[in-house]
RNA sequence: CGGGGUGUGGCGCAGCGGUAGCGCACUCGCUUUGGGAGCGAGGGGUCACAGGUUCAAAUCCUGUCACCCCGACCA
């Protein structure tokens, strides 16, 4: 290749690019307000997007970090389609059940297509045709390739899309043992891949939701406009997804069984006021809310000074919808909405959380009467809960199983692992022989990353003012080289001649040649912030010095060109 | 799906009953050019859409749609 060619494609008066002065309106997130003001990204409509060339340039280079780590992990690439029958999600019963619901269309001849929210059925087609025996295992596939789920609601730019690239991976092992250790492998893949692209990642504890499967871990990056919540212990032995984490509760001395008495609470409906009005403690009291679980009615039951967790009552219930009951269902099943309690409640099942039992035994309640409450009620006198589990929502300042604090944090998830089991296996007939010939179902895992999330994610990490701050890693170029007086012979030779040796040394080398205002083209360079800005003009050859500029340092050196080069060679 | 906000040239905005304007961008010319230039000359918009009120609608009314933000839900 010439440099003519090799030119072609790094240099600006070539490329298409355009910049924008101001933040388009109404938009919020910042890596948003950066991806469209730089041109990487162009939205088509809401949560989907197109990547522009120097937004691709980024995407191309995370997807070969995410490819060089898999395949070092022994992984194998593979691509499924994106366009599937819906036999395939029968098959594994998640036509009728996912959420949101899939995306579908019929072809001419009325047949029915899903448009992929996720590979898990397809990759588990095809382990069922092609393996056999216990010979054949274990082994992980992976693939990038586009997703379409139909979000609620998309938001921040890239952060949350309907229509992205995801890799996902999917280990395939014969026991828990062999599955445990292809889940540990990707664990470490995932971390390599993630500190390759500068991003600091808490690993947490997670719910595993429509993917199923029993454990799941999340890879969280710290950032204030998350939308993830999470718990980390100060010991740091212990976090978790606010949706999953668990802690110690308080134990309060067991008293003796107190006798009912129902007391006049007018308006009293809240514990916090009832809590002012009787001035007792929060623990005192009994919460119960009742909740439409897939258009049933269920109550859950919690001690005052604790928050109901509706995703581990979704997950204890095994329902997809599950919304507090209003009022109307509410006076339909005899209860009275904000004096509900479990007490004398026959028609409805009740779950109580496990702090009920902590002490300190005797409650204040509902009296399922309008302005009335109960006194003394005793949790295993009056009430005797059968279903008792952790359904509390964990908070700052409650105390860490390994002996810390929580803490809370927000987070963006950019991967999330998960141990499927035989959950796919078993339903789509994904089995193999063992060594005494029995068939037994294959233990599956599966890891996913979002590509462009994990772009965005990274300009949140990093931006500054005006600013993305991509790491060298993932930068569209690694150099912005930045020709002044473009027409004088001299300045384009030297220009074209640090451009050539420098992209010999490896590094990419964005060549902005254009003949237009100085600061359009500082402001853009600042814009894109590339990790280095060299700025050749006349100056530069009467001074025979070139400027170059560090961003990791936030400073400007004069060097000669020898220096310079050596420069680059040492990096 | 609830709550809020915004839709006017490519982008950002003003106009809020009398038939469309500003800045930037774009095209041409000259000058300038190490921090989003100056002067001059141009091109570009059925004012989101559909009804309605009015002599007259970007402007008022009704409905719809799109986008953004908060929530719900979700990887």
């Amino acid at each position: 290749m010439n440099i003519r060619q090799l030119l072609g494609s790094k240099k600006l008066s070539n490329f298409f690019w355009k910049t924008y002065r101001e933040d388009p309106q109404n938009i919020e997130a910042e890596s948003h307000k950066l991806l469209h003001r730089t041109g990487f990204i162009s939205q088509v409509s809401s949560g989907i997007f197109s990547f522009l060339p120097m937004g691709w340039r980024s995407i191309e280079k995370i997807k070969n970090i995410i490819r060089e780590e898999m395949n070092n992990s022994g992984s194998l690439e593979i691509n499924m389609p994106v366009v599937q029958p819906a036999e395939l999600w029968e098959a594994s019963g998640r036509l009728e059940t996912y959420i949101p619901p899939l995306a579908h269309f019929m072809d001419r001849r009325e047949n029915k297509y899903i448009i992929a929210p996720t590979h898990e059925e397809t990759v588990t087609d095809i382990v069922a045709k092609n393996v056999n025996s216990y010979r054949d295992l274990p082994f992980i596939l992976y693939h990038i390739q586009t997703k379409y789920r139909e979000e609620p609601r998309p938001r921040g730019g890239l952060l949350r899309v309907r229509e992205f690239e995801m890799k996902d991976a999917y280990s395939f092992d014969m026991n828990e043992e062999g599955m445990d250790v292809s889940y540990k492998k990707i664990i470490q893949v995932y971390k390599n891949i993630f500190s390759r692209c500068a991003t600091e990642i808490v690993i947490v504890d997670a719910d595993s939701g429509t993917i199923g499967g029993k454990e799941s871990n999340e890879f969280i990056m710290l950032a204030d406009s998350g939308e993830d919540i999470i718990l980390i212990s100060d010991k740091e032995k212990y976090s978790a997804n606010v949706e999953k984490a668990i802690f110690i509760k308080n134990e309060f001395k067991q008293e003796n069984p107190e006798n009912i008495r129902t007391i006049d609470t007018p308006n009293l409906k809240t514990i916090d006021s009832l809590q002012k009005e009787l001035s007792l403690p929060y623990h005192k009291f009994l919460k119960t809310v009742i909740y439409n679980a897939d258009d049933k009615l269920v109550g859950c039951v919690i001690r005052g000074d604790y928050k109901i967790n509706e995703t581990k009552v979704r997950n204890y219930l095994n329902v997809t919808e599950l919304t507090p009951a209003n009022d109307t269902e509410l006076n339909n099943a005899g209860l009275t909405p904000g004096f509900i309690s479990p007490y004398n409640t026959q028609k409805i099942k009740f779950i109580y959380d496990d702090s009920v039992l902590k002490g300190p035994g005797n409650f204040v309640a509902g009296a399922n009467v309008i302005d009335k409450h109960i006194l003394g009620i005793n949790i295993s006198k009056d009430l005797s809960p059968e279903i008792v589990l952790d359904i509390a929502e964990a908070e700052e300042g409650f105390s860490a199983i390994d002996g810390g604090i929580l803490r809370t944090k927000r987070g963006i998830e950019v991967g999330h692992v998960f141990k499927l089991g035989d959950v796919y296996s078993k339903k789509m007939s994904a089995t193999y022989s063992n060594q005494k010939g029995e068939e037994k179902n294959i233990l599956m895992g599966c890891y996913g990353i979002g590509v462009g999330r994990l772009l965005a994610a990274c300009i949140e990490a990093n931006y500054s003012n005006n600013s993305m701050n991509l790491p060298l890693t993932i930068a569209p170029f690694s150099v912005y080289l930045l020709a002044l007086q473009i027409k004088d012979e001299e300045v384009k030779n030297l220009s074209e001649k640090l451009f050539f040796e420098i992209d010999k040394l490896g590094f990419d080398v964005l060549y902005d040649d254009r003949d237009i205002q100085t600061g359009v083209k500082f402001n853009d360079s600042d814009l894109l912030s590339l990790p280095y800005r060299i700025v050749i003009s006349k100056r530069s050859i009467e001074k025979k010095q070139i400027e170059i500029y560090i961003r990791e340092d936030k400073k400007t050196y004069d060097y000669s060109y020898g220096e310079l080069i050596k420069f680059f060679e040492n990096i």
